[in-house]
DNA sequence: GATTAATCGAGACGGTACGTCAAGTCTTGAT
DNA sequence: ATCAAGACTTGACGTACCGTCTCGATTAATC
């Protein structure tokens, strides 16, 4: 997968998809246009939010961002890549972690605050890219590494802070819990046409989350 | 979307895709064959659950049914009618309702035998689809009305046994409970890299669904 | 080449297409109905001289003489084989042989007829398949004996009549003769786009044809 | 029809197809690779000297040239299309104009030199191509002006210097000497399975054209 | 009069070529 | 070495046609 500033054929596989910012060497020639990058991950954003992946085409973008296809290919090594880094791009540092003394307070706020994330023009995209996971163990990997794990830490976190101040019970399900969070939101937003809102965020909280960690 | 056996240019939108075997008007030319839908679709299903969806070819499609090309855009408008199509068909009456007396044991079986289903090549094929649901109403119509909402049914019925047989409290949340089973399931199906299995089944039923049914 | 009225497997090549009327032995189902050999070739007849061979398809035909395609493929084995049948079967018996006791008379009379069978609908046919006759055997003899000897053997008695009558001198050079006329008539009827009419054939007998022979 | 290295839909018909040749305005992507052309021409002859005009496809031209369609589909609007352009490409500057002082050494000269030119493969694509001729004007007009008119005017020049130089009389019948000529050598090339050799030029120079000079 | 078999229109069938479009690479002149 | 522009190969798309086959419905000759 190619990394934006990074000669295409640098093997980095090992680090994350999310600190792929990086600089070229030295170089000789014309440096990289910096703001092409924005401009590019821009225009993916906006094609693949209004057509979906399939239908994205790379010249779509080009002419969006007004550049050149190699332009592109000079800094991803394919569709699939630029969708990814585009998407990782976004989500990193949007997930904020409430911390209100109350673990209802907390949840309620960071679930609101990343439902309203996922409705944006990143959930969209992030569904185009489910199809292909199966197919792509390197965006399976990003997809999880970017979109899952970040909201599932800090919802651990969360719970955690929970349990240290005596609000829920030591042997609460907490693995469970955090994966049926995860779940609900993505559900709603992929699969069914009922709205990934405040009352389904509220419902959530209170008819499923602190029962269960209440017990 | 086409149908089978109906006219291209037919309307019957209103009807379940799962009813659209159907037979044209009387026509006085060579019918349809019959057995070629069924080598189609299975043809479909091989070709889908091998290589996924963007990778499946018409060509290949046909080539795995001895079939011309013709022969499949006779049937079906497009590469996503045909497939919708095949899953929504393969869905169709998979789904059984356990009813041994006690909910824990109905939940456990029909999370298994659910589970199980969805893990075969019909689920592949459904993940292939997730990415279109937003830019094809009526994929994402059929798509719930097939995998959704029968499933959802099935449980519904499940819990309200339970309430009737007095295992569950009456003030239960069954809609929340619901949509956390199905969301749950779909989750690992399609996101996580954790199996879909009985172990997980077992988790979710004794530390989610019966702690919200028993309150 | 199939043969009307004969089926299609029996070999009789040898056979002139002119004489391809023939019936079928004798049968016991239901017989072929001949009206509808005329409808179809009629049919080709006018496809043929709208759109050009290559563009005249064999579904068009049948629409046209609202018959079925396999109507059609009963009675000749191929497109090229119903066009060859159809043009030819319009060449018989449309030459007269003008005896008018001068060979200028006679000439000219000639010449005038063909002309104006080869500007209707026949000519644009045997037009279209020019193009096929180096790759089609079969058809480059049929179209030799069905177009072109004939109208040479009656051009040549026409000639030797004249000699007879001490009209022509003796060495006169027959065959070359023979050989303009044809090739004057066909240049203007397929390559150039002036009209193959009374004035040039007058010219043609007048400034070419007539002093040849004279010597 | 599309012209080599101009934009397709720019409309320039008025020009001969034989000065086809010309540049993009100016441009400022990747120019047309002008050897595409020719190895696309001779693709294109290749086939068709071996196959011939129907059986000619595409992907076999492309096949030939290794190239893709696109590339053939930049250049030319059709298989027509690239097949006049091809054969017309080739008939320009093929038309030798001898002058050997006598018309007898001339006429024959060129006429020998013009038979073996269309006995090759040229002669056998401009074969493929007449029946094409009454549906498309286009074509008509570029296959008079690329085959007929270069070797009447030849011809005719031939001979008027015969006629300065008193080798033939004023008032001899020269248009239709020109006719003539060009009618049989065409006759003999296309329709007639006698060979378009020395001894039929000949012949047609002695036994025809010079007695019609001559008077 | 019932049977039989080949015909009829209609149109589905397998196959092949069409002309279009997208992905990813390469090539210009200019910066 | 970069940029925009766009030509390049490859390969799938969805359409159209050829020649074959299959349906129900005629239509004679045979039984």
């Amino acid at each position: 997968m190619a990394v934006v500033n990074a000669p295409t054929s640098s093997a980095r596989e090992e680090e994350t998809l999310a600190s792929a910012e990086q600089t070229r060497p030295a170089g000789r020639g014309r440096p990289r246009d910096a703001s092409r990058d924005a401009a590019l991950r821009q225009a993916a954003m906006e094609v693949l939010s209004q057509v979906g992946y399939r239908a994205l085409t790379m010249d779509a973008v080009a002419a969006h961002a007004r550049a050149g296809k190699a332009t592109i290919y000079r800094r991803w090594d394919s569709k699939l890549d630029l969708v990814i880094d585009t998407c990782t791009q976004l989500v990193q540092r949007n997930i904020p972690e409430p911390d209100r003394g109350s673990i209802e307070a907390d949840l309620g706020d960071f679930l609101r605050s990343f439902a309203s994330f996922l409705t944006g023009p990143v959930g969209k995209a992030a569904q185009a890219l489910v199809g292909e996971l199966p197919h792509e163990p390197e965006l399976a990997a990003a997809f999880r590494e970017s979109f899952l794990l970040p909201q599932r830490d800090v919802l651990r976190r969360l719970i955690e802070r929970g349990v240290q101040r005596g609000e829920i019970r030591a042997d609460a399900p907490v693995d469970t819990v955090v994966e049926i969070t995860g779940a609900c939101l993505i559900y709603r937003l992929m699969l069914t046409d009922e709205p990934l809102d405040t009352g389904f965020v509220d419902r959530l909280v209170n008819e499923a989350l602190m029962p269960l960690l209440h017990g």
